[in-house]
DNA sequence: CTGTTAGCGCATTCAC
DNA sequence: GTGAATGCGCTAACAG
């Protein structure tokens, strides 16, 4: 059996076609009595607007597209997931469907959004992981396609151009609240782990962190670079850095050199002197790196010492490490407003004044009892 | 300016429109000569088809959908994550796109097919996290719209019926395998943890461990059930659930009350006696509870118990668990092929042969050479 | 307010 | 082989 049409509806309601499509149009415009009849109509017949016919006439795909990061940041991958399930939904409301890509690489990601567009698929992007020198955006800009980024235009001198849309997180915010949190709790020494620099987002977080620092206990520079570590995103490496840390006694940026050396014949020797450490607590860019420095401080016999990671993944919340959690509905939300504008209907090039074309959200620091491996009362299950 | 269309082409290819059509969609029938001359102009103008236009004509959208769960499984989020990168990119390969919709409950995914389905946005599903009674399969077959699920319709007394396509892994070869692996290690004990039954998956997954521990040592059901504990799948739980079999010595259905009276009084008891554990191994129905299970054995001073997991998620790699990992390429593929016949181009209601429509894949054991907290070299980093 | 006319860009008939 | 019609389902313009 066949969809019904427009044609269907009217004939049933009496009408022409065109007052069918005002009154899924434009209602207002439309006599009540009239309008009811077709309303009548289209709910006895199941009518749906075939969108693929709508499309072409308005020249409007109504479809935003995304890519797929081929393999997110590890354990932080959930934080696009959901990003993903939030601006999915979101549209939704709008009446607008969201449209997967992959690339593997940001000249990959330029052409199939080429693709797309001229195909007339895609009215708009949402680009993710901006980074410096981001060759996308400039190319969108100049090709007058739509867009919004998750992320800031990192190294970017005019953050502020209202060409360039976007929507992020306050990762200084949050990590500044982290931290104070910590010092609050009677800490002083709290140290930092972070991604190597210049990263625009780690540099972002750690500023949060030397903000507070700086603010309660007046530390300078060198201070502050003694309880500053690095460590690539991983596990491995982030509990690598930390041993290192351990093992001199301080948290510095030698870790580069005892990862190299064998961080297992490292951790021996700090199981020597645990006391020794020099922090009281630990503020990291990432969950990622958290999970490391908990491993390496919880087998070094540190399983008091506070650690807050970053992103609230399911890992955070498994092993029970406090985190920095992304309002990532309210991202979502966000992006779909600054491309649609707060009417909410059009998708176009937009023509927003400075300050509104931008969105920095803050995050919410979630505190979690313990701040180690769970080996207290399970909490309510997550039934399957 | 406007985007070419056929017209454009035709006009400069000094051809009709309908001969731009044909290079397009039969090249075959159009005379060497000019059809390189079309191509040429094609090129020239950077012509692309628009889609819209061409699926209002064919009545198809070329578009899949596949719903993205709410708040997937925890730390094996990364599962349907992964697939769904699989397949966005398969699909692409075959010139079909992946539209994506989210729904709280099976009746509101209903719901949203027959939305998407109504405005002729999507010709064909794709159903993730299929269950006993899944009362979905069953109405996209009374309505007859083309689906595939990753997942086997569990419970259902004829899993061969060709109306149901399914893709699935073969989880029951994957955990005999681990199973065997560790035996061939030497281990004789090797435990399962897995989830309450009934659960198609797990249940599937722990006839693998039964199987290899028949096979090789000749348990019966008795000592079986003595060597099997079960948990919800989360890490807290898990830990919970193996420090209760740690507390009574031997792994048995007793997580349950001891979860509640407090695992963390139990560990302490575990203490004790760390010796009398009677497992040499342990596999688990996911990661998940291969992570509460590594930390609870990890805590009690059991570093050295193999623990392999399930789905080889970014943590397992990250703490240097084994685990059994699902190719998802090939069910991304498999998933394609069935809904599209080998041909590769008509997505319609499938008429396959019963043996022919679904697809058993089988997993691969990802061996790591620490199954514990990974305190040894850092492994090549995933640099930021 | 309502109905009529005219395409959106394409592919599937058919003629030639 | 190639070209000329026809219509997929819808809505923007206009006419009434």
């Amino acid at each position: 059996m066949r969809q019904p049409t427009v044609e269907d509806v009217a004939r049933i309601a009496q009408v022409s076609r065109q007052t069918v499509s005002n009154v899924l149009n434009s209602p207002a415009i439309v006599k009540l009595a009239t309008r009811t009849r077709v309303q009548a109509a289209i709910a006895e017949l199941g009518y749906r607007p075939n969108l693929s016919a709508r499309r072409l006439r308005q020249q409007k795909s109504a479809t935003l597209g995304i890519r797929l990061d081929p393999m997110m940041n590890g354990i932080s991958g959930a934080v696009l997931d959901r990003f993903l399930h939030a601006l999915t939904e979101q549209a939704d409301a709008r009446g607008l469907r969201i449209l997967l890509f992959t690339a593997a690489t940001p000249e990959e990601e330029i052409e199939q959004i080429r693709r797309l567009r001229e195909a007339a698929e895609v009215d708009a992007f949402v680009l993710t992981a901006t980074f410096h020198e981001d060759p996308r955006t400039e190319w969108l800009i100049a090709n007058r396609i739509p867009f919004v980024t998750f992320g800031r235009p990192w190294g970017i001198d005019d953050m502020t151009d209202p060409q360039h849309l976007w929507v992020d997180v306050d990762g200084r915010q949050g990590v500044y609240d982290a931290t104070i949190s910590l010092l609050d709790q009677g800490a002083r020494r709290v140290g930092w782990l972070g991604w190597p620099r210049p990263s625009g987002t780690g540099d972002d977080r750690r500023s949060g962190w030397e903000d507070a620092m700086r603010e309660r206990l007046g530390l300078g520079e060198a201070e502050l670079r003694a309880l500053c570590t690095e460590s690539h995103d991983g596990v491995p490496q982030a509990t690598a850095a930390v041993v290192a840390a351990l093992v001199t006694g301080r948290s510095a940026a030698l870790a580069g050199n005892v990862a190299k050396t064998g961080a297992s014949a490292a951790v021996a020797e700090a199981g020597e002197g645990p006391d020794d450490f020099g922090l009281d607590a630990l503020v990291c860019a990432s969950d990622t790196l958290a999970l490391g420095a908990l491993i390496a401080t919880s087998s070094a016999g540190l399983r008091d010492l506070p650690i807050i990671g970053f992103d609230d993944t399911p890992v955070a919340a498994a092993v029970g490490l406090s985190s920095v959690m992304q309002p990532l509905d309210e991202v979502a939300a966000g992006a779909l407003e600054l491309l649609l504008g707060p009417t909410g209907n059009t998708v176009g090039v937009p023509n927003l004044a400075p300050n509104e074309a931008h969105r920095l959200i803050a995050p919410r620091l979630v505190k979690r009892r313990s701040n180690h491996l769970p080996l207290s009362e399970p909490s309510p299950s997550l039934t399957r």
